[in-house]
DNA sequence: GTCTATATATAGATAGAC
DNA sequence: GTCTATCTATATATAGAC
């Protein structure tokens, strides 16, 4: 059956173009700035070959949040496995650091903040729990709204990303390391 | 002439309307989420009707921006003619705080980080410029990257808004000045 | 699996009556 | 100053050929 592992192999990678294409576009233009005109001529393929993977605008959307969100959540278990309130925030805020922001630098990443995103039905809360259980990992589960504070600004290091776009990686892992302790440490 | 005077008095009310309303509806959705007949429908008012105010969607935006940077050049100008680096930020810092972020708290504002609207001709730059001269001001002429960063955060804080709705006021001052101290100093 | 063609809704924007 | 009606472009989404 090489035909039809082949066919698999051909549509795993039109899928993987589709979502990088449209992680891309959705940062750079905002989620309701990039049409699904424009994500399939930048893709290089017919508009309609998006909808054979993607049954609408929004499922490509749950899609992208689906991966940033798993990304996050491996940050999280893996800190969840340390005691130490101490020891558990560092090596939270390393994990963040290199394999969340760092890793998909150049590929751009899903912008939490954009209202257009954060408007569609049940993302809100998505979001939102997922910074409750990183302020329950990081501060206990009546966090301060200090605490609130620096976290949701962490989870959200976009407009920094987007302005030191000529620093080198490691010059950046630096800042960002810094920034994040700033942030969570009250 | 009190017929005239009633006449451009209305105008100067529907034209506030439909700022007012627009920046909210902005605020929510995001800048390409919220269309002109949302905006008109939302101020009672026809689609017509705002194009006459505004003759275009950028022109609307245009003028939103125009008020939050007045707000933002005010607090700076106040702040520059402050001696002494130390005192100069705490300065900034407060009216920064009080007149800009918890003043328009309850009506809204227009949200900087917001991609359809960075991605806007010509908006990037005229925001770019605005932190550069924050920068300048708080750090002198080569601010660091961990400055560069720091202040970029600070002039976006709508998450930490957005996160802290039932806050009260003198509570949120408290939260938003501190973390602020955090982000400046370096 | 990918395409062309099309249906349907809504966007930004304008014309002209009142 | 405000409205109704309308133009034109483009959005999401679908049908059906290859």
């Amino acid at each position: 059956m090489t035909g039809a592992t082949a066919r698999a192999a051909q549509a795993e990678r039109t899928r993987r173009v589709v979502l990088d294409t449209a992680r891309a576009l959705f940062a750079e233009r905002g989620y309701a700035g990039a049409s699904l005109q424009d994500i399939a001529d930048a893709a290089g393929i017919g508009k309609a070959n998006v909808y054979y993977y993607f049954r609408t605008k929004a499922a490509l959307l749950d899609a992208l949040l689906d991966e940033r969100i798993a990304a996050l959540e491996a940050a999280l278990a893996t800190a969840e496995r340390v005691d130490g309130a101490r020891e558990r925030r560092e090596l939270l805020i390393d994990s963040f650091v290199d394999q969340v922001l760092i890793a998909h630098r150049t590929l751009g990443s899903i912008d939490f903040a954009d209202p257009s995103i954060r408007s569609q039905p049940g993302i809100g809360a998505r979001l939102g729990r997922l910074t409750d259980r990183s302020a329950a990992l990081l501060f206990g589960p009546t966090p301060t709204p200090d605490e609130i504070a620096g976290l949701t600004l962490a989870l959200d290091l976009k407009p920094v990303l987007r302005r030191l776009t000529t620093l080198p990686d490691d010059d950046l892992r630096g800042v960002l390391r810094r920034l994040c302790v700033r942030l969570m440490q009250t």
